[in-house]
DNA sequence: CTGTTAGCGCGTTCAC
DNA sequence: GTGAACGCGCTAACAG
């Protein structure tokens, strides 16, 4: 009755399973991870004792332990789940990442950057960790992450010493739909931005907000626009949404004088403008031009069909994803960098009141 | 040289620690964790110790292992994150989980129910899981969960033994929404219903197909709107999504004789089928009504504000997180039921050359 | 307040 | 093919 103490008194493990099969514990160990050779018979014994037993298989977390692995990569993604996927294009990015883990049958854990409160952030067991759309101060976990051996990705970063880039040629990307709206003639251009700090204010675009922000891709799409025109003014967005860009386009389209095009740093925010506009009477895009970010398909841009610069969410997710896991295999990927392409929609036409030029500036 | 040895190799792990600052790895535990008394002298050794050998602090795969937990609840969801996080009503879900889930600061891993392959699904590392969405059968990983001892919640799922329900008046809702619609005078209802199996398949909604069924909401919501309209025949969706709603609404209202009203199960799909009508031009809710379910703003449906049946989606999801909690502090949480409103909007009206008799049915 | 003693449940040597 | 021993890194009891 000793052998049935051991099994009445809590889970069964491996143990308890080998001794009922009359076989060692590790030759049961084999006959689950079928890593070794076991023969037939033995197996079915060790297979039988754990039904018997009601044994469900190796515990995951001893062989975390053991192995050193954990199966999961974390994906830490900014602020409240709500907002992160309000938008589509992380939704997206979500899925590439989700795609490539879950080839290496690898778990995702998802944590929110909670802020300050976020000391627990490094605290749970992982393999490995993707950075995404990270507009908050990261060092203390990156920090954290490296110490552990831990290695780490982001997603459209600012370099960071051990951490693998993932890029996307927000710079370039924007600077060349400016050029779209230049050679279309427009010289009086406003910018809606994407937060430039983890508080996600709204307000104007002003000079000492942008040398203490440190949201990388805000920051970049900001540079593009500027090196097409460099004066150009505009308001910080609280959000990636619809009702975030409306409230922008309502501020910006009231000044005078009114811009006669509006660069928005992401297709949601495109969207509100032209709602913004719409409320106003403004036609679009007869009187004003708006330019978008992402790419992404949203349902109610119709009638328009925005003019935007497309970005490869899903790849760059699937790279990410990939990146970790050759990092975890010991190999020594290569940082990639994306680039996006301007599609001409219908949201884009000459500036009113003004010849187009067809090429050059002004 | 030999203290610096096992400095040198790996990671530093607690014992090293404690031998560096001379003291038992017992104690060093208790300095980190600060579950027990250490004076403040020890501690700042055990500290400086680990901060000159670079330790990040206890191994979060080794806590697990001792103390049975991993601080993890994993969240199972139906085929590819694109799909389920397309619907708003998904991500509401997500993001109530989350919420109660963070409280107590345990991480959340994101399960796709990869169906055949899916063996993996429940070798993570987690202390309690919460099914979401499950229309395929996922008896299998239930009763692996429950051999572990694993705490399951699962919302909106048939009721099964030792799964805490979270569940949703999806029946009773529907018709309500249905008798809305009778009361206008609607005689010719038509169904646009949620996928019926795993495999996503759309067609007709057929006798057969409903039998074969465990699409346990799917299946709720179509017996709610046959509780009303005993005949009523429909289409069974793709997923849900403006542009499956299209789809079903394309051959829905090609049929003769043409129904005067739809009733949609979620508001994805009744957008689509209010596009289908406007593609032939058909006026909404002049010529055809339209209800749908979930209550969730969708960008896009202006001009009409959708008829819909309001679900509580955030709620339910913080009950799920909650009730996980409450499993895991090994209290006995009662089962919760939700109720939605009907939110009667402009997609609805009186059947077209019909008096609506004022209450009963015909 | 601190040290000692035992494991948590498993995988991996290395012999036989 | 199989068994015996050992340790992954940590923490919960007890002593002292």
């Amino acid at each position: 009755m000793d052998a049935e103490a051991s099994q009445t008194r809590g889970r069964p493990n491996l143990a308890a399973v080998a001794a009922l099969a009359g076989v060692s514990a590790s030759t049961a160990s084999l006959a689950f991870s079928g890593a070794g050779p076991v023969s037939e018979a033995t197996r079915a014994k060790v297979l039988a004792a754990a039904k018997k037993l009601d044994y469900a298989g190796p515990d995951p977390r001893a062989q975390s332990l053991r192995r050193g692995r954990s199966g999961v990569v974390g994906v830490v993604i900014e602020d409240r789940l709500r907002d992160a996927f309000r938008d589509p294009i992380n939704v997206a990015m979500l899925d590439g990442i989700a795609d490539a883990l879950g080839a290496e049958s690898l778990g995702l854990l998802l944590l929110t950057d909670t802020g300050e409160g976020g000391a627990d952030i490094s605290l749970a067991p992982m393999d490995g960790v993707i950075l995404i759309g990270c507009s908050t101060e990261l060092d203390r976990p990156v920090r954290a992450f490296r110490q552990r051996g831990i290695p780490i990705v982001a997603i459209e970063a600012e370099p960071m010493e051990g951490v693998l880039a993932i890029d996307l040629d927000n710079r370039d990307a924007t600077a060349h739909g400016a050029r779209h709206l230049q050679n279309l003639g427009h010289t009086a251009v406003g910018l809606v931005t994407l937060p430039l700090e983890g508080s996600r204010q709204r307000g104007e675009l002003e000079p000492h907000r942008i040398a203490a922000s440190r949201a990388h891709t805000t920051l970049e799409r900001i540079r593009g626009a500027r090196d097409v025109f460099p004066d150009a003014s505009g308001v910080v967005a609280g959000g990636s949404s619809v009702e975030d860009g409306l409230v922008a386009g309502r501020d910006l389209l009231s000044r005078t004088p009114r811009p006669t095009a509006i660069i928005a740093q992401s297709d949601l925010l495109a969207l509100g403008v032209i709602r913004a506009a719409e409320e106003l009477g403004l036609s679009v895009p007869d009187d004003l031009s708006v330019l978008g970010f992402d790419g992404v398909r949203i349902e109610g841009a119709a009638p328009h069909e925005l003019t935007t610069l497309v970005q490869p969410a899903v790849d760059k997710g699937r790279a990410a994803g990939g990146a970790v896991i050759a990092l975890l295999n010991g190999d020594r990927p290569e940082p990639s960098r994306f680039t996006s392409q301007l599609r001409i929609g219908t949201t884009t036409a000459p500036a009113p009141s003004s010849a187009a030029p067809s090429s050059g500036s002004a």
